[in-house]
DNA sequence: CCCATAACTTACCTCGACGTAAGTGACTGA
DNA sequence: TCAGTCACTTACGTCGAGGTAAGTTATGGG
């Protein structure tokens, strides 16, 4: 037997109280990044079904190419659908799917975070800044 | 005049359902980023309270760089205090702030979420990659 | 003939997140 | 004297997220 371990040892895949720790730093890195929850909440306020030149003009500040990239990457994990109507010019169509929604749920609660504590973690900022 | 409005516009400020929707996407990118996650969670599980060492041992993979700039950022945030204890070798005791504490509820909303519904969207993936 | 339109794609560039490796300081025990 | 310990910091390099701008497609309208 070897030395007794000294300090508190960790299952890898009790991480995250998870069987997949993985799976939720992927989650958290899709939906951390600069614009999927814009898009998705906006899709959302839009009664859920949009089109592309709408999610462009309700999230302000986003690009042809991040919107483009973004909704891709939603409708590769299921979250959104993709209905193009071979008209001209072109009209697609985005509608949130039943797991989009989902995990609407979950997010509205780090949401409704923010706006109870943001401004706690405002505080910690200025007093950590100075000194 | 301008011609009407043809599509439905979004107050700015109603994107998130939220006064404060850039704080939103702060806290997302914070959450969202490569280490808190674990450290944050890694942290609760050792009983809200931990050294240095210990964290690094808890969360496979992490480097001495990461841990500590990552640590540095949650104690910015008001999410853990950090304890110097003037000892030879030094040794720092963090620990999880109500604060922190109070965003594990919503956090672990997320990690249950995939816990349900992952499979669903690695599903999704392979759909979505072979054609 | 030319422009506008919607929904993109492509090319190019910047910048910051993150990784790796080494150094630091002060002391203890061999 | 020298190695070991802990909690870092510093230097350096890579890579990909994301920004900007222009091009594409097909058609109807002036």
């Amino acid at each position: 037997m070897g030395k007794p371990t000294r300090t508190k040892q960790l299952d890898p895949a009790a991480i995250c109280r998870s069987s997949d720790p993985m799976a939720v730093r992927e989650l958290l890195t899709k939906v951390g990044d600069k614009w999927t929850i814009f898009i998705v909440l906006s899709l959302d306020l839009l009664g859920g079904r949009a089109r592309f030149s709408e999610l462009e003009r309700a999230v302000p500040g986003i690009s042809q190419r991040m919107l483009s990239s973004t909704l891709k990457m939603l409708e590769r994990d299921g979250m959104v659908t993709r209905e193009l109507f071979p008209e001209i010019p072109p009209r697609v169509e985005y509608e949130m799917t039943d797991l989009g929604r989902s995990l609407l749920r979950p997010t509205q609660g780090l949401v409704d975070w923010v706006k109870e504590n943001w401004q706690q973690v405002r505080d910690a900022q200025s007093r950590y800044d100075e000194r």
